[in-house]
DNA sequence: TTGCGTTACGACTCTCGTAAGGATG
DNA sequence: CATCCTTACGAGAGTCGTAACGCAA
């Protein structure tokens, strides 16, 4: 058994269980590969693949089983690299964070601002992303650190820390009639509404304010980032609505905001990674930033 | 980076950094495991032991940092070859025990006639130890399951399930003029006592009930095992202090036995095993067994 | 002198890539 | 006939063991 084994079954996985491609990613031939899997399945003695003929299909439940530990085991190999290079103390290294557009526009450049004055050789990736796949994208190392709303709650694998709280706002052109103060979800849902997709930044909050009202949540345009939905906004489609943090006092100037506060629930960003990754000393760093500009009020 | 490598830092460890011991442990020769060290500290850019002059003496903190790594992966490796192993419905198999005398002779004896009559081909190890090195035993993968009652609390990479319940009793000389009902933990301190060695069956039980009555514990005579204490008892050397458990019926029907439940607090019997570490079916069913035992009144 | 770690070098094992073969849709 | 997996075989990389060396108790 070794690790380029175990790492072609991870492979498999990820390629639909291709052979070819997964040698591909091994930086092996087919054959190669073809002759490691049975290799090993020889040593454990019994397959590990479903096969039809020749071609695999699927892990037998053996191979699932499998699969779980090698899981740990990559995990942890990362982290002997990950170690190594932190105690080097080399200021240079990657920080890949999953998010999502909002995040990464109106949350996020400040931190990165701060961060990048500390440790200006760290190569930052900005993974944008649905919160669905943002998960998905740690669980596969794609990204060490996730930013998001949604949908990060109960994964026994991640650590999920809380990063800030905020609310929603409407906004509306500056003559539209609902430009006041102190409305009620009746008057917000009479209008035509321009919101985030489903999944996205508070949008289950937007639709249990709803519900719990009786009312029926008519989204007239719904998108993944709040500059579509203020563009719609602007052309005088509906009303938006849209997190308070995306709001750009220079740049929205011409857009009026309504508080939304006592209408629908605060919601909170959190940051999550995995339980088991090693955390270098720039990501904690990272982490401590986007804490401290916390305004959590539990 | 390969698997040996790995490990042969874990048996640079076990061998108080002898190479040749570290490399005998592999099957390879002092210098193969020279080199090897020098490629993995090479290939992670830094070292990873402790040198004086070209001795070896220990760990760098990078070098610490990575042990427990590599345990995770060690550990993995160990389940993937169980997890096969299970599946194939071997019925055959080690299970090592690691348990004090009183355990292996007076508790195990049932469940492992139970055990044999399933798992007729599952190779059984007693391995006796002390309470401390029981768990050291677990951590150092010399033993699958501990058993035992001291000791067993608080390690945080331990699953630990209450096995049975049991009190102590303290036995003497037919004749002897304590032999009657409901004495008292004066009249007991008054004899010379005879019980375990500390750390051992339930001691640190009768220490307190000893020290909570305002009484000192002075003891005459202690060892690990029960049937030393009984020798001599029989001797009249004094009273003996020993688990309820260890008595029997059919051969020490000379000693008179005087209950102690009211007077020292109960004590727990504990089943323990590594949390990460996977249980094969075999397994799974004696600790069943142990458990199916019990008489827990929580 | 013995014990321990490193270095040098030839032998061997293991894995790879090329190429050919067989199955499947 | 294109795709995918397996098998055969020679080339090359990597690891090992022997042996010689350096160093310290």
């Amino acid at each position: 058994m070794n690790f380029n084994q175990l790492e072609l079954l991870r492979f498999l996985q990820e390629t639909n269980f291709n052979l070819s491609k997964a040698g591909d990613k091994l930086n092996v031939v087919q054959s190669a590969a073809s002759r490691q899997i049975q290799l090993l399945e020889e040593e454990l003695g019994s397959s590990l693949l479903q096969r039809v003929g020749k071609k695999l299909v699927g892990f037998t439940p053996l191979g699932d089983k499998i699969l779980q530990e090698i899981e740990v085991i990559d995990l942890a190999r990362r982290n002997i690299h990950s170690i190594a290079r932190d105690y080097k103390n080399n200021r240079n290294g990657t920080l890949r964070i999953a998010t999502t557009h909002s995040q990464a526009k109106y949350f996020l450049p400040e931190s990165i601002g701060q961060f990048r004055v500390e440790y200006p050789q760290i190569n930052i990736y900005m993974v944008q992303s649905s919160p669905d796949q943002i998960i998905d994208l740690l669980h596969r190392h794609q990204a060490e650190l996730a930013i998001c709303t949604e949908k990060l709650d109960e994964d026994e694998k991640l650590v999920i820390l809380p990063c800030y709280d905020w609310h929603h706002i409407a906004i509306v052109p500056k003559d539209h009639p609902l430009n006041r103060d102190h409305i009620t979800l009746e008057q917000l849902a009479a209008c035509p509404l321009l919101t985030y997709s489903p999944g996205f930044t508070g949008y289950s909050n937007i639709e249990k304010a709803f519900h719990e009202a009786g009312l029926t949540l008519d989204v007239t345009l719904s998108a993944a980032d709040s500059d579509v939905i203020k563009t719609y906004v602007r052309q005088g489609l509906g009303v938006g609505i849209i997190a308070s943090t995306c709001y750009e006092n220079k740049n929205d100037r011409d857009l009026a905001v309504i508080d939304l506060s006592h209408l629908i629930p605060k919601s909170r960003t959190k940051i999550a990674f995995l339980k088991q990754l090693y955390l270098p000393g720039f990501l904690q760093y990272f982490i401590g930033l986007l804490q401290a500009k916390n305004n959590l009020n539990t």
